[in-house]
DNA sequence: TACTAGTCACACGCGACGAC
DNA sequence: GTCGTCGCGTGTGACTAGTA
C-alpha cells in the first residue's frame, strides 16, 4: 500500500495510537536476559520498530541501503525526489538533541538534490524510566518547522571550535523557547545562505550557493522559490 | 588481493550557564 | 528550580587510500 508522510503519520497516531504506548528493550544471549536501561540504543531501535511495524500494515516503502545517507526511508518507490522520509527519536525530558543534517553536506546536497528541503521528518519522542520506554509524542515536520535562528548564527548549529559541523533543531513545541521555527521553505533557506555568509569558512565562495538551489529547485519540481 | 588505518557523515548524550 | 541554549565529547558504519 502506497501512502504519504501524513498518511503514515495518520495510520501511527489516530489509528494505531501510539502515543502514551509502553515497551520496553530486552537482550538474550544464552540463557541470560537483561533489560536495557541505557538510551544510546534507543533511537535506532525504535526506527527498527517502526520499520517492522510498516511491513506489519503492509505499507509500501524502502530502506536507504547505506544507513549513514539521507534518507532514512523511500515513501515512494517510482520517484525518489519524493516521499522522502528521516525519522527522528529523542529523550523528551532532555529535549530535542538530534541533528537535522550535517551543515557542509546538507549544503552541498541542496546545490543538485533542492527537493530534499521539502523531506519529511517524522519525529518520535520518548521517556525513559528504568528499562521503560513511553512514547511521550510523534510529530510530522519539515525541517523548516523545526529549524529556527539563534543568538550566534541566522540558522542554529552546532559549533566546535568555531566549526560549523551540524544544523540542529530549535524546541519547536515549548512555548518558552526565545527562538521560533521559520515559517517557510524560503525563509529557512535564506537563514542558511545568511548563516554561510557570516561563516567564514564558506563566506569566500557562497556568492552563487542560493541562486544555483533556487535554480536546481525549478528544475527539480517546476516550482519557483522567492526569496528576499 | 587482503588487510589496516584514516576520514567523513551521521547520531546520541552530557554539563555549564543564564533566563524566566 | 526548571527550562532552553550553547559548547563539547564519543561511538558507529561506509568509504578510501596505503601497504604488506
Amino acid at each position: 500500500m502506497k501512502v504519504s508522510a501524513e498518511q503514515l503519520y495518520e495510520k501511527l497516531v489516530t489509528d494505531y495510537k501510539l502515543i502514551g504506548q509502553k515497551g520496553q528493550i530486552t537482550f538474550k544471549l544464552k540463557d541470560i536476559t537483561v533489560e536495557i536501561e541505557t538510551k544510546d540504543t534507543v533511537g535506532n531501535l525504535i526506527q527498527e520498530w517502526l520499520k517492522e511495524w510498516m511491513r506489519s500494515e503492509k505499507i509500501d516503502f524502502e530502506e536507504n541501503p547505506n544507513t549513514q545517507t539521507f534518507p532514512d526511508i523511500f515513501l515512494d518507490m517510482k520517484d525518489r525526489k519524493k516521499g522522502l522520509l528521516e525519522i527522528k527519536t529523542f529523550d523528551f525530558d532532555r529535549g530535542p538533541g538530534f541533528d537535522l543534517a550535517n551543515f557542509d553536506s546538507y549544503s552541498n546536497s541542496l546545490l543538485t538534490n533542492s527537493y530534499r528541503v521539502d523531506s519529511d521528518y517524522l519525529i518520535l519522542a520518548y521517556q525513559m524510566i528504568g528499562s521503560e520506554i513511553t512514547i511521550k509524542d510523534v510529530w510530522l515536520k519539515k525541517i523548516w518547522e523545526l529549524a529556527g535562528a539563534s543568538s550566534t548564527y541566522p540558522l542554529k548549529v552546532q559549533e566546535k571550535k568555531k566549526v560549523i559541523y551540524n544544523i540542529r533543531p530549535i524546541i519547536w513545541f515549548s512555548k518558552r523557547s526565545k527562538f521560533g521555527a521559520f515559517k517557510s521553505k524560503e525563509e529557512f533557506l535564506k537563514a542558511l545562505n545568511e548563516t554561510r555568509y557570516q561563516y567564514p569558512k564558506t563566506h569566500h565562495d557562497n556568492a552563487h550557493w542560493l541562486n544555483k538551489v533556487i535554480k536546481n529547485y525549478k528544475e527539480h519540481t517546476g516550482s519557483s522559490l522567492v526569496i528576499n
